[in-house]
RNA sequence: GCCGACGUAGCUCAAUCGGCAGAGCAACCGCCUUGUAAGUGGUAGGUUACGGGUUCGAUUCCCGUCGUCGGCUCCA
């Protein structure tokens, strides 16, 4: 986890190239929309944006027409030139542009930059200008517009977003352009994108037969095949075989909750409107559960009075929980409104902490390698201002320096967000690469001071007086659907053996080698393996490049010589032909397989 | 929820100016009995997401609803 040497990002000449695109865009723009008021437009991972206020909303051809533009501005060599003004001077030369007056004025007030955070140094205010365009900004540009390579730089697409990211303002318009070095720069950008397109889980889902959606059922909440569902199984008959080896135990705790509950637990306030609407039954309402820590709580006190002794107590539980996404919020089955969580609860004294986080970390190192993410980093999420974080200063530096201390103990790399921690906590957050670069939030270890002291949580020390336990929650893969999404993406749909829902098709040359061929699946499966006989009218070819397609691991065809052999003649799905085997030599080598993760 | 785009057969996509909705694949029924990525013939498949409006006539134009996609916001 070693974090390379390198230059920052801010440093760099791609940064530079972005940023200056981005000035010439907006200058496009403004020129074809005199009216048009013009925000921010900073650099971003693989591009730039810039956010406008526009009097009609954008069209694809208007982004070519931009583009056009912007190739013009750029062959026209104009340098860029910094100014250092002072508050009153930028005034005046943004009069008309209200946006631009009110980032002048977070300036002047203490500093905030443009994404409204506090700036530590005093700010010294500069304006940009090349052409005849002017803009605030901190800079830095390339020298001139003839540094910005006008065939490495596509305009995207438009989006929706609000002023300063807040949802009470005005939504802007955004458009998203890329840039970079050289032509061959972008052509390999866009071959990424392509490669992420046909990786997607949505279609490989779809391809591959796992899972649906359905208007009759609703948004948000898919339906999973047989197939779907036996890799549903396995994964999470995985996560909790290595979570019992760990000392986990498992709970259950059911669907639905008194909504009283979470009242008490804080959740209410936090999260009532991610809640799927009250059910009401008489006078007492109830909703569908859409978080586990409460219901682990309870289940703690209600198993009776607890001694130190029995400490650490680990719950976990493979819990569907429901949560009214908005709409818009959803995406496939990396937003769903059912997803299931491997959720575990882990109720300990203070001094247990760093031997419970260096568990955890155990665990969620073990199982991310098993599905091949050796490229993660940790994101210590601490709070931040503004009024979720429940207030009490004293818990909140204990529960972070207990945090700290184990991440330190036990070696690992970490960088700070502020405004990242959970209303009740801070956290330890795992944030993966796949092998496209992309990053998610996946595990995640959470010390928890405030919630078991709400709930009246205690047990008995040593001293024989009541405390109060720690709690810390911890996700390894944060929820199946989610993560099942992420391994299609990161597998490109061809699962290592054991997770292959189907991990051998069988397939006869003629029919005449189907009783045989019968007889070698069941014995496959009483192996234990996942085996399906294709037994179709097609030919072979056909049912080869069926498998393939299905991105089946082993392909066993069989004909006149294999029967007469007792063999199987063994096929992968990289192309590779190892020819025929006896039943015992391909067992051996698919038992290998697994136990190797491949 | 907000901004924008989109919604045609199970899938991928056609349909000129508003004039009988079409192809490939898949499915189904045959024939072929096959040696490592599509053998071949035929059949069936549609309230053009849903609801309303304009029109002699709407897949096409207008309005609304639902859903999907790209973002924003949010993510216990």
């Amino acid at each position: 986890m070693a974090e390379q040497q390198r230059t920052r990002y801010e440093d760099s000449d791609l940064y530079r190239i972005r940023h200056s695109a981005a000035h010439v865009m907006a200058q496009a723009v403004l020129e074809m929309f005199p009216e048009a008021k013009y925000t921010i437009g900073p650099p971003i991972e693989d591009g730039f944006y810039y956010d406008f206020d526009l009097p009609r909303p954008l069209t694809p051809e208007d982004l070519e027409k931009i583009e056009k533009r912007m190739r013009q501005i750029i062959a026209g060599n104009h340098r860029f030139e910094r100014k250092v003004v002072s508050a009153e001077e930028a005034r005046q030369i943004f009069k008309d542009q209200p946006y631009k007056l009110e980032l002048i004025e977070g300036l002047e007030k203490g500093g905030f930059d443009e994404y409204g955070n506090p700036l530590k140094e005093k700010v010294e205010i500069s304006i940009y200008q090349h052409d005849q365009f002017v803009d605030l900004c901190r800079g830095p540009h390339v020298e001139s517009t003839r540094q910005i390579n006008p065939a490495a730089v596509k305009l995207m697409n438009v989006a929706g977003a609000y002023w300063r990211g807040d949802e009470k303002n005005p939504m802007l318009q955004r458009i998203y352009g890329t840039a970079w070095r050289t032509p061959s720069e972008l052509e390999e950008y866009l071959w990424r994108l392509e490669e992420a397109k046909k990786r997607d889980h949505r279609k490989l889902g779809k391809e591959l037969g796992l899972f649906y959606f359905s208007e009759d059922v609703g948004p948000g909440l898919p339906l999973f095949t047989p197939k779907g569902e036996m890799l549903r199984h396995l994964m999470e008959n995985y996560v909790r075989e290595t979570q019992t080896r760990y000392g986990y135990e498992h709970v259950w705790t059911g669907h639905l909750v008194k909504e009283d509950l979470y009242r008490r637990s804080g959740h209410y306030d936090n999260y009532k409107d991610s809640m799927f609407p009250p059910m009401v039954d008489e006078n007492i309402v109830y909703r569908l559960k859409p978080m586990n820590c409460p219901s682990h709580m309870t289940l703690f006190k209600e198993m009776g009075r607890h001694s130190y002794r029995e400490l650490p107590l680990r719950f976990a539980e493979f819990a569907t929980l429901y949560r009214y996404e908005k709409t818009g919020e959803l995406t496939g089955l990396t937003r769903v409104r059912a997803l299931t969580q491997d959720d575990c609860h882990t109720f300990c004294t203070e001094e247990q902490i760093g031997e419970e986080f260096t568990l955890s970390l155990n665990l969620i190192r073990e199982v991310l390698g098993r599905y091949r993410f050796t490229d993660y980093k940790v994101r210590l999420s601490l709070r931040g201002e503004g009024g979720k974080y429940v207030e009490d200063d004293e818990k909140w530096s204990k529960a972070e320096a207990a945090l700290r201390k184990s991440l330190d103990e036990n070696g690992v790399d970490y960088f700070e967000a502020t405004g990242e921690a959970a209303f009740y906590g801070p956290k330890a957050d795992f944030l993966a690469r796949d092998v496209l670069g992309r990053e998610w939030q996946l595990s995640t270890i959470q010390v928890d001071f405030i919630q078991p002291a709400r709930l009246g949580l205690t047990y008995i020390g040593e001293d024989g007086q009541e405390h109060t336990p720690v709690v810390l929650h911890r996700a390894v893969t944060g929820t199946t659907e989610r993560f099942m999404g992420v391994i299609i993406e990161h597998f490109a749909g061809a699962f290592p053996v054991w997770l292959a829902p189907v991990q051998a098709v069988l397939i006869p040359i003629a029919d005449r080698h189907l009783p045989y061929l019968r007889e070698v699946a069941q014995k496959l499966r009483e192996a234990g393996l996942r085996v399906e006989v294709d037994d179709r009218g097609e030919r072979m070819n056909a049912k080869i490049r069926d498998a393939q397609r299905q991105k089946i691991p082993y392909m066993l065809v069989v004909g006149d010589q294999e029967m007469a052999n007792g063999q199987v003649a063994l096929r992968l799905r990289s192309g590779e032909n190892p020819g025929p085997m006896s039943i015992e030599a391909f067992l051996a080598r698919a038992r290998r397989d697994i136990e190797a993760g491949d």
